[in-house]
DNA sequence: GCTACGTTAACGCTGCGTGATAGTTG
DNA sequence: GCAACTATCACGCAGCGTTAACGTAG
């Protein structure tokens, strides 16, 4: 519950590669709290929380500015000090990546139907030059 | 109809930009069928269609490499030279993009789930702060 | 001869994979 | 002191976007 873990137990249990897990780290979107006397990065379970968030992120398409965003905006909804108006503006940045989700699923599904169609197109192509040779 | 398009109505037709097009003549997907007098690509309905076949395979996650295998198996069985054996080496062929296709189609369907699931702890986000402040 | 359109380099970018080389942990 | 793990460069790659500098079409 309080356990510090390495780096490799961390790409195994959110399934990001060691490589992928530090160059996040290179580009500022999570730290691991601690590193051992020699160096080792050592994660926190939040840690391996906000990597969670990121693996949910990416199939959706945002980049990694995207995501450093709305880790931004999720630390500072999690502070206390943050004052109400404050709030009110990070609710907008909120809606923001509502809406691209939103977005997202409608090209999903878009995606979706022209799979099925290309799937289909495989069929026919193929039917065409087994049967009569049309 | 017989038609010759230069690269700019091409674009246009098909919604690739001149960079993408330019690109898969480069990776050797779609050359144009002839050139202007002063260089110009120019295009003809069947080399349209080729890039309509590459636009529906890209958001299904082929690499540059699986389009122009595909294309070079519609290629053949389209060329009447082409033997029995042949075809049913094609058909083996075709049968991968099959393949990958329906397992395109699970992981589509995944992503969706995943992109609900995250519009939804958006929202709960939203909501557990602008409410009772837990 | 003007304007819109096109040509070929060639460098830039994202999101990592893939070594190389060396140090740490237990 | 050995195996397994990890560290930091640093280069490579796909799939284009984006100038730059210049030629063509009509």
């Amino acid at each position: 519950v309080g356990e510090l873990v390495q780096i490799g137990d961390v790409a195994e249990a959110v399934g990001l590669s060691l490589r992928t897990i530090r160059y996040y780290e290179e580009m500022g979107l999570v730290r691991p709290s601690s590193r051992s006397k020699g160096g080792f990065r050592l994660y926190t379970d939040a840690d391996v929380a906000r990597l969670l968030v990121i693996k949910r992120m990416k199939p959706l398409g945002f980049s990694v500015d995207d995501m450093r965003d709305l880790l931004a905006v999720r630390d500072q909804l999690d502070t206390p000090a943050t004052t109400a108006p404050e709030r009110a503006a990070l609710q907008e940045r909120l809606q923001v990546f509502r809406s691209a989700t939103a977005a997202r699923i409608l090209a999903l599904q878009d995606e979706l139907v022209n799979a099925h169609r290309f799937a289909d197109e495989l069929l026919h192509a193929a039917e065409e030059h087994t049967a009569a040779g049309g």
